[in-house]
DNA sequence: GACTGGCACTCGAGCACTATGAGTGCCAAG
DNA sequence: CTTGGCACTCATAGTGCTCGAGTGCCAGTC
């Protein structure tokens, strides 16, 4: 691809994502010095418009990017906006405020919403590379007991478990000591196989009430490992200024399924591993007229979870990659410190 | 108020909700058999305009309710919709697989949203009216503490505290159970009392770091007692069709500001007691053209919080009513069990 | 006195029509 | 390969017009 026609994608790009409007070669050669006339920007127009990277609402207006533009744009940037230093003091400043993992979680939504001008997606730290840090039982009075999972990333599971029967405290005690022998330090992954046989240490009446346990345990580690979103900054989607009900209310509903947003994240790789999906490229239906930027966050070489923005297709690409990039890496080093 | 003129602004409200247009009086007479010719009807309603109840977009247009319409059509509502038997027994299948006081939250979210077609508004249990059940204390290293916080209501607050110096395992089992012989089973709001003096049974040099953690309690406990609110079902501001920047923009921002919205929801009063604004009677600005309905949820004589739905002024409030209502009655209930 | 049918009047919605101009494609010349 | 010029296209905005829903008023009726 020719250097010029690139720059002249590029140049379109931007003038759209700012203007909302269709650009036509006269408008471009006035606001960017492209060094050639409009005549030649229109050939190259029309040689991008043939290769698929644009299209035209209609013979006299001017063109837009396609999906397909925006993705060469994007595989092309060469430059993502850095945060300037008071919008990395700003991050810093408020997310240290935070005081406990609910709060990292919604504050977080709101700074990523507020800097991007996007919709805001946070995942909780997935259960799956966590490790236990406690359990605790707490005898909630009338055979019932609260079970509650700590992980290291602060995040909580608390369950309500129905044990059928009364049971001593000398007995909670017990299991609370050996369930935390077990699992403390451990992988949540490896927390199945760690309770094997934990059963055999109790006396025959006291099997089934520990099995309750350890049945509540696994469903919650296992089943709901990662279901756990945020979703902020819906406000934008105002902006937008497009036909609401067409395209708008399609993305605020699938915006509340839950199922949708975790397939939307997909799988967390490394941390800093960044996607871009655009228009089409996403698989959710609904959200084929979106673009979606998502990076994994954590410290180690695993992601823990996946946060990212969803906005129009037409964005601005290079700010928000920037923007989620920044907030990611320092939401996983304020889930280290704590 | 005679009785008619009364039928007649139901009849409009009705019809209003119902199609989203000014109301004439001859569709009026046509949909609703009120027994007399269009011609009462529109001295009736030109009467109604005259006392502020109705108000006409412009001369050759039908009339639309004011919010002093609104207001009169809610006072005088004869029939709550109640919840029909498997709506009823919707919203328990529904409520009763929430394994967490979390998911009970967002459970209740989607039901009322769904239910009302309406943005729906859950306060998370308050603090300040439930008791503490349990205090837990887990070393992290490098001399950080866990807090937790259990409520009865299932509601964990947890805190990272910073001690400084690091500590034993036998101080921290110490100062563990201390805290829960004084404060479980109290209300939180007695907790700060019950804390006083707490100090006087350690060692000096261990003073500083049990007044830190009691420093983190107290702040935990007054500080953020209310502020947890959970919105949800912001798609369906998407069906009222209305100019989105204009309308449904500003109403999605106040949403976004929790401090607005537990101003919105004010003072619980007793489950139960439930609460309609109309339009401007909303204190909030940006919510003037939205009706809020609230109602206090919780098993005792007080509420522990407070859910609720906002919408278009036009709504159904009978209908909003009465799914608010059987779901606050029903999340009490849950909350119970737990 | 309350209600009704009839009638003149108002005024926005919707349609046809036109002018405007941004933008394109193509071509011949540089 | 680039450029200026030119004919052509077509959405948009503005204008004038008709249509009809809806009102207000009044005289007549029960």
């Amino acid at each position: 691809m020719e250097e010029r026609k690139l720059a002249v994608l590029r140049a379109i790009v931007d003038d759209y994502v700012q203007t909302h409007e269709p650009v036509g070669s006269k408008a471009l050669v006035d606001r960017h010095s492209l060094g050639v006339s409009s005549a030649t920007i229109r050939n190259d127009m029309s040689a991008l418009e043939e290769e698929g990277y644009l299209s035209a609402p209609h013979t006299s207006a001017g063109r837009i990017p396609t999906d397909k533009g925006y993705r060469l744009f994007v595989d092309k940037l060469n430059s993502i906006k850095p945060m300037s230093a008071p919008e990395r003091k700003a991050i810093h400043t408020f997310l240290d405020q935070a005081v406990d993992l609910d709060d990292v979680m919604n504050r977080t939504v709101r700074l990523l919403s507020q800097l991007t001008k996007q919709v805001a997606l946070v995942q909780y730290p997935s259960l799956g590379r966590s490790f236990v840090r406690h359990v605790e039982l707490v005898n909630s009075g009338n055979s019932k007991l609260l079970l509650i999972l700590i992980a290291d990333t602060g995040r909580i599971e608390q369950r309500t478990v129905d044990l059928l029967q009364s049971v001593s405290e000398d007995f909670l005690h017990d299991l609370r000591t050996r369930l935390n022998v077990a699992l403390d330090g451990q992988l949540f992954t490896e927390v199945p196989e760690r309770l094997i046989g934990l059963g055999d240490n109790f006396q025959p009446d006291q099997r089934s009430a520990v099995n309750t346990v350890i049945a509540t345990i696994l469903d919650a580690v296992v089943t709901h490992s990662e279901e756990r979103v945020v979703v902020g900054g819906t406000s934008n989607l105002a902006r937008v200024g497009e036909d609401f009900t067409a395209t708008v209310g399609p993305v605020l509903e699938a915006l509340e399924e839950h199922v949708v947003l975790l397939r939307l994240f997909g799988e967390a790789a490394a941390p800093d591993a960044l996607t871009v999906r655009i228009g089409h490229e996403n698989s959710v239906e609904e959200l084929q007229r979106a673009s979606v930027v998502t990076v994994g966050y954590g410290s180690g070489d695993q992601a823990l979870a996946t946060i990212g923005i969803l906005g129009p297709t037409r964005m601005d690409y290079a700010g928000s990659i920037g923007a989620v990039r920044a907030v990611a890496r320092y939401v996983g080093q304020i889930l280290q410190d704590k």
